[in-house]
DNA sequence: TTTTAGAATTGTAATCATTACACATTTAGA
DNA sequence: TCTAAATGTGTAATGATTACAATTCTAAAA
């Protein structure tokens, strides 16, 4: 058993352990989706795999990601308001984007700084954070 | 002259303050938007002010907030993936969206917690901190 | 005051991401 | 193998947003 597979297998049982029958659609989505730093869209992830799985259907990465949100293995991004991005790091962690090269990527975030006295009586369940501005690559290309 | 006259007239000072022309609809726009804590979305705004405004366009409302955020005068709220809404208040504040009766709530964030050192080398525009749960009204109703 | 060019507004049509839905396929247990 | 339920697929519908051309408004010049 390869490297490959052995993931593959994790990812099942990792799938199973979250209630979610492991399909070898809803293994594959989320093979591309915790393998990628680039926090995908629907679009990105449909069409890198449908060249391994040309029967894929859009609808089909839809449910599953819908699934996989549902079940909280999976983050849903809104940065922009017309680009929703996936992340299967489900750690509290920020996100960063980069209004040149658009990218975005991840900053770690110290639990003490999230917790708001303001909120007390609060339920809280998810905790977002986000900025925008320019990376420094981006930075670096201007000089 | 009246409280409202004496607040629109503000209005179109600040507008003008920003390069914007203070048009008749962009004035009624912010000033709905200052006047509410409510975090509208398009439709709400357009709704409310259509009563007041009766050739008001839908499209006139997307304009000028989109004029709005550009001249960083209001504030691009995206918490769910199929709603966007806006907030005149443009100081760096986070915001609690509630799961259960969908009301968003300011909340006060430090400066101290949001310097992240991971990010030294990047030019940080936009803060935006949201997170999720359920509010303490709805929490006193469940008992 | 009238004229006029540019800006702002409006209404309709187009676009695009997402969802609804009906049908096909696969899976797992009897 | 058979069968029912779950999953996947393709197309059509939905709904928010934008594009665009026509109309109206504004403000300055004549």
């Amino acid at each position: 058993m390869d490297q490959v597979e052995q993931k593959i297998d994790n990812i099942g049982e990792y799938l199973r352990g979250n209630s979610i029958k492991p399909s070898y659609q809803r293994i594959k989505i989320f093979e591309f989706l915790m393998n990628t730093k680039e926090h995908p869209t629907v679009d990105t992830i449909y069409k890198n795999l449908v060249i391994e799985i040309p029967t894929l259907s859009k609808t089909t990465v839809y449910n599953t990601l819908n699934l996989f949100v549902e079940s909280n293995i999976a983050l849903l991004i809104t940065i922009e308001d017309n680009e929703t991005r996936y992340d299967a790091d489900v750690s509290v962690h920020g996100h960063f984007k980069c209004e040149k090269c658009n990218r975005v990527t991840d900053f770690s975030l110290g639990l003490e700084e999230l917790i708001v006295g303001e909120l007390a009586g609060f339920q809280i369940s998810q905790k977002h954070v986000y900025f925008k501005g320019i990376c420094d690559r981006c930075l670096e290309a201007l000089h």
